[in-house]
DNA sequence: GAGTGTGAATAGTTTCACAGCG
DNA sequence: CGCTGTGAAACTATTCACACTC
């Protein structure tokens, strides 16, 4: 069934999403691992740190390339460095962080945020008596200054941890005004043009998910009782 | 074609976890629409506040069985009722959230929390100066008293919101007394037995995910030979 | 006519298993 | 030998398109 449709594989920017959202947890695992001096691992090591099977650790830095020695592993610091790069981490992103309630502040606390090629710019909040209240060494700006700090510090990025009321407006001026990336930790779907990447972090929905999950192990596993009315409808086609 | 092996032909609990991960957005907008006392949706319709194709709304809600009505749409109070039950919401969950830092403290005040068969029972913190505190009208208990309450209360999801360092031990704990569910904010990987779930939160991965689709915009996209990049976009559906 | 429900086609991901290099 | 890298197989998920119901 040709058309082959040139998947793009192996050619560079080839790496799949699944993949893509491990890589940072590898990566995590590695700069550990360098701390501790370690040379070398071996995927099996790895894999088992980060939490998944080995074959799939082999197959996911085989799209970055070949680096690693058979019969010995892959070099740690080699690693990190090749992982870093295919993240676009040697690159350095500015970004800037609206709503500064219970969450903002959070995350603007948060360590790991400058660890590794990002930097707040400014934090924003609409309340004005937050303005000038500073938290963890950045002041609070009034809401009406997000389009100068985002293009006087060319923020890429935006964090939205307002209220779900104020997020798509948020997002359309954050948009307007060239973010190319938002991280919504508000509950609500963001509509953006296809240029903008969201992607969203919600606590309801993890923690609905979950619920699924307990749920299904406390009713016996077998079937699916429903509450009171018979679903079983599962009207998988006619079966002829 | 291939043998097709004995597949799933038993189609057990059945709903697939893509799914499943959705369902909680669905439900949302559902609400909202119920709320605003709008009686039936199409797929259409309810795709679209969703972010989704109306193709996979509808295969997604067939999983659950048949509940909506050809040339009409789904009633949009009986299709909550219907998602609710599937997610096992019908059901109570108490939650206990270790670690009252930022973070914790945030979580403890989101209100979404009690919202939809969740309640917090407790929170829990290792410093013994934060022990009786109170926060979002609960008090803060010593770490210690963990076993106790998770016992006392029937807690069946564990929010773990301490530095990295102490995150395996607290989940270790927690499944050692009982807990089946893990919802986990510190950046590290949890070892669990395969009874237990546990469901990452992790900022930096997030962060991490969009540098690399960032990147890829800011570099010449070389790889992709048709897709150009239209920014006609770059005007599209803001002002404001 | 409008819009659901679903087989069939397609696309993406994981797992297997082993060839081959160090 | 041990361990990586990878085709091929198995599985999971998305998209298409249309029969069928209201």
């Amino acid at each position: 069934m040709p058309v082959p449709r040139a998947a793009a594989a192996g050619r560079r920017g080839g790496i799949p999403e699944a993949t893509v959202a491990r890589l940072p947890v590898y990566l995590r695992v590695l700069t550990a691992l360098a701390e501790s001096e370690t040379p070398t691992v071996s995927s099996e090591a790895l894999a088992a740190a980060a939490g998944v099977g080995s074959a799939k650790l082999r197959k996911d830095l085989s799209h970055l390339g070949s680096y690693g020695t058979r019969g010995v592993g892959y070099d740690v610091e080699y690693l990190v460095y090749q992982i870093s790069r295919a993240l676009g981490l040697t690159q350095h992103y500015r970004v800037v962080i609206v709503g500064v309630g219970n969450l903002g502040h959070a995350l603007a606390n948060y360590a790991g945020f400058g660890t590794r090629g990002f930097e707040i710019a400014a934090l924003v909040d609409a309340d004005p008596r937050r303005a000038g209240d500073r938290i963890g060494g950045l002041d609070i700006n009034p809401l009406d200054d997000l389009e100068r700090i985002v293009k006087e510090n060319e923020v890429s990025i935006g964090v939205i941890a307002t209220p779900a009321a104020a997020a798509q407006d948020v997002c359309d001026r954050l948009v307007a005004c060239g973010v190319t990336s938002v991280l919504n930790f508000a509950p609500t779907v963001l509509s953006v043009p296809d240029t903008v990447d969201v992607r969203k972090v919600d606590l309801s929905i993890e923690l609905q998910i979950l619920a699924f999950h307990e749920q299904r192990k406390s009713s016996g596993v077998s079937a699916e009782p429903g509450a009171a009315v018979p679903d079983a409808v599962r009207a998988t086609g006619v079966s002829a």
